[in-house]
DNA sequence: TTCCAAGTGGATGCGTTCGATCATGGCGTT
DNA sequence: AACGCCATGATCGAACGCATCCACTTGGAA
C-alpha cells in the first residue's frame, strides 16, 4: 500500500537531497524513512531510488511516484486546513432550501450581509427536493428551510422571522389602482399572473379566490418577478406578491399594491433548522441577522 | 494527519453502511476503524460522522472528506497498479477518454497497431466522466482525451490527428440517395437517428439544421452504429456519421453518404494530453501512430 | 399498545504486534 | 583518516485485535 508517508518522503528527499535531511523535515529518523521505503519497494517489487554510493537517484518508477506525490500531498494538506476551519465553525456550507418564490426575494436581502460577515461560510440555495423541504431538512440535504409553512415537530425548530402582507399588484391604469381593497369577484374577469407552482400552494387562491368560489378569467405562470411586473405594468394582467416587494419595484414600474379583501392576507416567513444544529455559530448568526433584518424592514415600512 | 486508511474507511462505510461491514472489506477489525477515525477526529477537532444511535451519518466535514477520498484513493490504487506493471517490465496503462461516438470507431483502428507495437503498454477506454473529459484529464482519471472539441489551455496540449467529413446517411431507396448534397429543408419530413447525446453536441443540428431553423419530423436515439445503419438501410430514417465510417459499412449495408449542405460539414478529431506527459515515449508513439494512420486513411480515400 | 428478548453495531479497556527509534556497521567522499 | 550518508539489527511506544459493554432496533407475545 502506498501510504501518505511514502509520498511525503519522496517529496522531502527530492527537496533536501538526502534521507537524513528529509528525516529532519518530517520529524522522523533517517532509519524510519529507510525502513518504510524499503518495505514499499518490496511490496511493489520496484526500486524507487538507485542507491549510487551515498546519493539517491529516483528511478523511472520513483519519478512517477514523485509526480503522484506532488499532486496528492498538497490536496491532503489543503483538506486538513479546511477541516480545521470546519472545526472552528468558520467553514462550511449553509445549504438553504426554499419553498416559495417570495422567500427567495427575501433571502437575497439577508444573504449579502451574512456572506460579508461570515467570509468562511459558503451558501447554497436549493429549490428542488425529492421529498419536500422537511424531508430535505431531516435528510441533511439542506441545513435550513425557508418556508411559509412551519412544522413543529421533534428534531426541528421553526421560527418566524418576517411578517408581511400578500397584496394584489395592478398597473396604474387599472380600475382597482386606487381602491382601498379588492373583492374576490373583481378578479373574475382578470388575467392572474403567478409563479409556476400549484394553485393550492398560492395564497391568492387558497385564502382569497377559492373561499369565495371565484376563478380568474385566465391564469398565467411566469418564472421571474421582473417580467411578471412588466406584464402587470403594461395592463396585461394582475399578480399577487408581498407588499414589501411591490414597494421596492414601484420606483421602476408603475404598479400599485391593493389589499386582498378587507382584512388583507397576512403572511409569515419561517426559518426551520434541525435542533441538533441550533448551536452552530453561523447558523445562530444567520437567524439573528434574519430577525434584525425583519425589524429594519418593519421600521422602514412605518416611516 | 489524514492518512490513506481514513479515506479508505470513509469510502467503505459509505459503500457498506457500517463500520462493521467496512472492517471486513478492509481486512481490519471494527475496533481498529473506530479507533483510527476517532483519533483523526480528535486531531482535526471535527466530527466526521454524527453517531445517531447505531447509524453513522456523515457531517458536512465528513461529506467533504468523502469527496476527497473518492478523488484521491482511485489515483493511489492506479499508481500501485502501474508500479506493479513497472515491476514486471510493463510500461503502464494508457487510459483514453472518448467524448464522441465516431471517435470510438476511429480509435479502434489505431488501437490494434499500437498494442502490437507496445506490448508493455495496456490500454483502457473510458467513456463516462463525472466532470467532462477535460476534468478527467486534469483529475488524472485518464491520460488522453479523444474529442472533436479541443481546448487550448495551460497544462493541456491538443493536437488534430484526423480530418473527416460528417455526412448524411440514407438508404438506397431514399430520394436523396443519388443527390450531390442535402439541403436542411429536405430533412424536415425525415426521422433523424443519432447517438444518444444532447442535440447541442450533434453537428447535424448545430451546423446544419439549427442554423436553417429546421427540425426533423422525429428524432430517435440509438446507441450502436450497426443498428443505426440497419435502420437507415431499411428506410426507417436517416443518420449523420463520418464519411469514412459510412464507406466502411457500405459493403455490408445498402447505405449512401450524402454531403450535408453544399460545402459539407468538415470535422476534426483531436487528441489531448497533459503537457507533463508529452515526453513519455509511448504517448509520443501513440500520437505519431494516430497521425500516420490519418495519412494512410487519406491516401486510401484518394484511391 | 406495551413489554421484553434477541440481534446488531459502535465504543472502550487491555494485551499483542508492528513500526519507529537507537545503536552500530559499511561504504564513499573529502 | 574523518566525516557523512544509507543499511541493518535490537529495543520501545503506538496501533491493532480481542473481549466486553452499551445503545438502539426489531419482532413477537402478553
Amino acid at each position: 500500500m502506498i501510504e501518505r508517508i511514502h509520498l511525503e518522503i519522496l517529496r522531502a528527499v527530492e527537496e533536501h537531497g538526502s534521507l537524513t535531511a528529509a528525516s529532519k523535515k518530517l520529524h522522523l529518523t533517517q532509519s524510519a524513512l529507510s525502513h518504510s521505503m524499503r518495505k514499499l519497494e518490496e511490496q511493489l517489487g520496484v526500486e524507487v531510488w538507485l542507491r549510487e554510493g551515498r546519493t539517491l537517484r529516483p528511478t523511472q518508477a520513483g519519478e512517477y511516484l514523485l509526480a503522484i506525490a506532488n499532486r496528492l500531498v498538497p490536496q491532503l494538506e489543503h483538506a486538513e486546513k479546511r477541516l480545521r476551519q470546519f472545526a472552528e465553525g468558520e467553514r462550511g456550507t449553509l445549504r438553504i432550501g426554499m419553498e416559495c418564490h417570495p422567500c427567495y426575494q427575501w433571502l437575497l436581502k439577508v444573504a449579502s450581509p451574512f456572506l460579508a460577515a461570515w467570509p468562511g461560510v459558503d451558501m447554497d440555495v436549493i429549490q428542488k427536493f425529492k421529498f419536500g423541504g422537511i424531508g430535505a431538512l431531516f435528510g441533511y440535504e439542506i441545513d435550513m428551510l425557508v418556508s411559509p409553512d412551519p412544522l413543529y415537530k421533534t428534531g426541528l425548530t421553526f421560527e418566524p422571522v418576517f411578517d408581511y402582507e400578500q397584496v394584489l399588484v395592478v398597473g396604474d391604469d387599472h380600475p382597482l389602482c386606487r381602491a382601498r381593497y379588492a373583492k374576490p369577484e373583481q378578479l373574475s374577469g382578470e388575467v392572474l399572473i403567478t409563479y409556476p407552482v400549484p394553485a393550492d400552494r398560492l395564497d391568492v387562491f387558497t385564502r382569497f379566490l377559492t373561499p369565495a368560489g371565484i376563478s380568474p378569467r385566465q391564469h398565467k405562470e411566469i418564472e421571474t418577478t421582473d417580467i411578471m411586473l412588466q406584464m402587470v405594468a403594461s395592463g396585461r394582467g394582475v399578480a399577487a406578491l408581498p407588499r414589501w416587494l411591490v414597494e421596492e419595484y414601484r420606483s421602476r414600474f408603475p404598479v400599485y399594491p391593493v389589499r386582498l379583501g378587507k382584512g388583507g392576507v397576512q403572511k409569515q416567513i419561517f426559518l426551520g433548522i434541525r435542533e441538533a444544529d441550533a448551536d452552530i455559530d453561523y447558523i445562530r448568526a444567520f437567524l439573528e441577522m434574519a430577525r434584525s433584518h425583519a425589524k429594519d424592514a418593519f421600521k422602514r415600512a412605518r416611516k
